[in-house]
DNA sequence: AGACTTTTTGAGAACAATTCTCAAAGGAGT
DNA sequence: ACTCCTTTGAGAATTGTTCTCAAAAAGTCT
């Protein structure tokens, strides 16, 4: 079994839930796609290995995996919402282009002290951070400075 | 004339747009509120002003004031946008409480070098950083061990 | 001022992502 | 088999946002 599975399966356990088949589906579609999905490309994928299940139980399984611990949503991009696995896969920092859509990430090392510093300070209880940047990548910016 | 209906007016000028009645009367209603406030609530201090502006040119106003450098998309918590002036105000954290929806702000003045440097190395030509902490506010935490 | 052109607007329809409803099915314990 | 929950699919409903379109407003030129 699936380290990720008996994780899903525990946290279900200890909140009175079952792990059932398309739960199963949905979780092991999740850890299937090694980059940033949404909500629609999820339920393709489940839907290729098993059409009995339905957009609705992609909608309701989503928070479950992420209270697990086990997905994050981690951007939102043309009004859609886009999720990763993050087990074995620390959160990062996304670089998002603003004229391709390209994704770049990298590590939050040098950030995570900083804030958890702050959080410190605030007597904030941190769960999460969340950091994007905005801006160009660099093929968009060649190609900008190439048009002038 | 505020400063911010000068910038307003140049930045339409220079689009071969104009300052408007209602384009004015949304401008100014985003610089009455010193927080973060959803198009809705926008909306509605508008109306207050004036019944005639609709929501639709609100929602077309919005983006006009982001391009011009005076507003803000700050957040999104439950499913809406939050936005904000941020002329002489500039950008910053935001920690936000999961319990509660309390918002917190800190500057990002240790974190701004970091991530610039970081643009550089991957040749990322930076606009915007977006540095949203999730977590448990003091007062929730405190009430949260109250309970236990 | 009048004619012409372009921009802007309000109102409501349309759209798309997400949530809800509900009756049927499933599963564990007895 | 009976009971008590949980879970599900299908589609309806909801909701934030965008679009459409005809009318109004704001220039521009004469
Ligand atoms: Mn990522
Ligand atoms: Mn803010
Ligand atoms: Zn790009
Ligand atoms: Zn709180």
């Amino acid at each position: 079994m699936q380290e990720y599975e008996k994780i899903f399966r525990d946290f279900l356990k200890r909140r009175g839930l079952k792990l059932t088949e398309p739960r199963k589906l949905i979780l092991d579609a999740a850890f299937s796609v090694h980059h940033h999905f949404t909500v629609e490309q999820l339920f393709r994928l489940v839907k290729a290995e098993s059409s009995l299940v339905s957009l609705a139980t992609v909608y309701r399984t989503l928070p479950l995996l992420i209270e697990a611990g086990l997905l994050q949503q981690s951007m939102r991009s043309s009004s859609r919402d886009s999720f990763e696995h993050i087990l074995g896969h620390p959160r990062h920092i996304h670089w998002i282009c603003e004229t391709c859509g390209a994704v770049i990430e990298s590590d939050l090392d040098e950030v995570k002290p900083i804030v958890e510093s702050d959080a410190e300070r605030f007597k904030f209880e941190l769960r999460e951070i969340k950091l994007n940047v905005i801006g160009l990548c660099w093929k968009c910016k060649q190609s900008e400075n190439n048009l002038q």
